[in-house]
DNA sequence: TTTACTGCAAAGCATTTGCAGGGCG
DNA sequence: CGCCCTGCAAATGCTTTGCAGTAAA
């Protein structure tokens, strides 16, 4: 096996540890630019790509197309607003039977999965309704 | 309310409940442009941009940033290689009632949730062990 | 006529890639 | 000495936006 971590990949992994939340690329480019020594974005996407493959480290898309990326321990999950973007965490999770499940009985190594519900938030429904 | 539809808009649900599958903007732009008559890309963004936010398509991105458009109907989920990016259709889904859970304690209107397992299919599983 | 939709082409942006320099084994 | 990692900068590709023409009410 290849688990052997490059410099980068060390020190990616451990802001991600320390910060414990979910961060694009790009700040966590920042992040580190300020915090320890500086670290090219390029690298830092190429890093935060080979622990995706590893499975630490997992992804997620939000509106925009940009990526947040975190640790694959966290099993929060999401209620996104389609409208303002708005995101709230959604901590129960009923996916894990099926998880085992799907592990089993296809060929497939699972490392994560993402769970998100998309709708209106309050806020934005109102705005909804100009006139009424 | 404004469920008042485009003739674009119209168009394009049409063309997905024909297909009944996931298909990208561009996709879809080449589609309408042989199928019938021709419409500009930015108006497929426009119109599928709209019928997400009523709530009756749905966006999954996939790798490489690019997004699939289906109809809210669908509730097929998805296991997808993060080497490859194949995706292998998963049919059971636990999430319902916790769906129903939530539309009841938070103010938030839900139209739809995507689920997806991330990992690593059988064949590039073993393309990791080069030499073994 | 007035408003809203559409197309085209020009941005915008996150991400990826080529290439040369540099560090580590 | 050789290979892999890095950084920089250019390139990619999807998506968004400005603006002017056009169809609909």
């Amino acid at each position: 096996m290849k688990a052997q971590r490059t410099r980068s990949q060390e020190r990616i992994l451990k802001l991600l540890r320390r910060l414990n939340l979910a961060l694009s690329a790009q700040e966590l480019y920042v992040e580190l630019r300020s915090r320890e020594q500086a670290m090219g974005l390029a690298t830092v996407y190429r890093a935060l790509e080979a622990l995706k493959l590893e499975g630490v480290v997992q992804a997620r898309v939000v509106a925009g197309g940009e990526s947040l990326y975190s640790l694959v321990q966290e099993d929060k999950h999401h209620l996104t607003c389609l409208q303002c973007g708005t995101s709230i965490p959604v901590d129960d999770c009923p996916v894990h039977e099926l998880e085992a499940q799907l592990r089993a009985s296809k060929r497939f190594e699972i490392y994560y999965h993402t769970l998100e519900f998309f709708g209106v938030c309050a806020p934005c429904q109102l705005q909804q309704q100009p006139g009424a």
